[in-house]
DNA sequence: CGCAACTCAATTGCGCACAATCTAATTACG
DNA sequence: CGTAATTAGATTGTGCGCAATTGAGTTGCG
């Protein structure tokens, strides 16, 4: 049975509490404000430590790939990553085997970091306040999620 | 006991694919570009939509209203609001009661354009591609999960 | 009443997101 | 070999998202 009152035609429910996408696209703010306060004393905003972690996780990466890690293209990252070499944690420079590709490295600064990203993660941890099982199993469905959206889009 | 490869300290896994803000991200990005070619017809991006439906919910809201709804801000929604009256789907009149307030208005235009909604909705529901009822679970876990983070950060 | 506190909307400035375009470098192929 | 097609990254332009500020309007309180 429905768990609330309901138009006559369920199909065309266009309400907005009844839609995935707002749920998914106000958790998704929720999220970034939540890590906004944490991220700031590092200087980073969460897009940018995310290109952090892709680089804590592989040192070294072109640009194309930690575009495809994101999902983001060069017109997202060409000015992000500058900002992040002007801040200190990142330099940039080309591949000498393939000159197309520009390689970023984390300067020591930047792995430096690293140690920080631990207690942002303990923080967020609180502010979901639930159990790790629970948020490993919406993490899946929401990767599977992704990629039913991806495919669909061809 | 744990799904994959794992690090010795499970708390410490900083890795973009272990954490639920990563996927949360991503999920929603792919949401966004699988409505940009349904709403591209209409002339409307995705947030303008959830303008829209919201104004489909109740016109003449008060831009207050609206940003309480949708979880933004006059400084998003100012704009946005004025690329809406200039496409002719809204209008903008000062609430004479409290001039303060600047209602919002659905024109004819603004109203006729619901009946697109619905096929929008239908073909995402197709890209979702699975049940009713899982969408409607996990729609519910990720306003659960809002609130626990909005209620975190006070 | 009169002034302080508050509220609403708009604006400014910065950063992300993405389409479209451009340049340079590489690869594929005749 | 040489030209066409492809690939990488940067740039430009538009729109969202949000903090901070501004200014007009309203409310509260002595």
């Amino acid at each position: 049975m429905a768990k609330s009152s309901r138009p006559a035609n369920e199909a065309a429910d266009i309400r907005l509490d009844a839609q995935l996408c707002f749920a998914l696209y106000g958790a998704a703010h929720a999220f970034t404000r939540t890590y906004k306060p944490l991220l700031e004393p590092l200087g980073l905003t969460y897009p940018q430590y995310l290109v952090m972690i892709a680089l804590w996780e592989e040192d070294g990466q072109p640009v194309k790939a930690i575009g495809d890690r994101l999902g983001l293209d060069s017109g997202t990252l060409s000015p992000l990553l500058k900002r992040l070499e002007q801040s200190g944690l990142v330099s940039r420079q080309r591949d000498r085997d393939d000159e197309r590709q520009v390689r970023i490295s984390l300067t020591q600064k930047g792995q430096d970091l690293k140690s920080n990203a631990a207690g942002v993660r303990a923080a967020i941890g609180q502010a979901l306040g639930c159990g790790r099982e629970e948020v490993e199993a919406l993490r899946d469905d929401l990767i599977a999620l992704k990629k039913r959206l991806l495919k669909a889009g061809q």
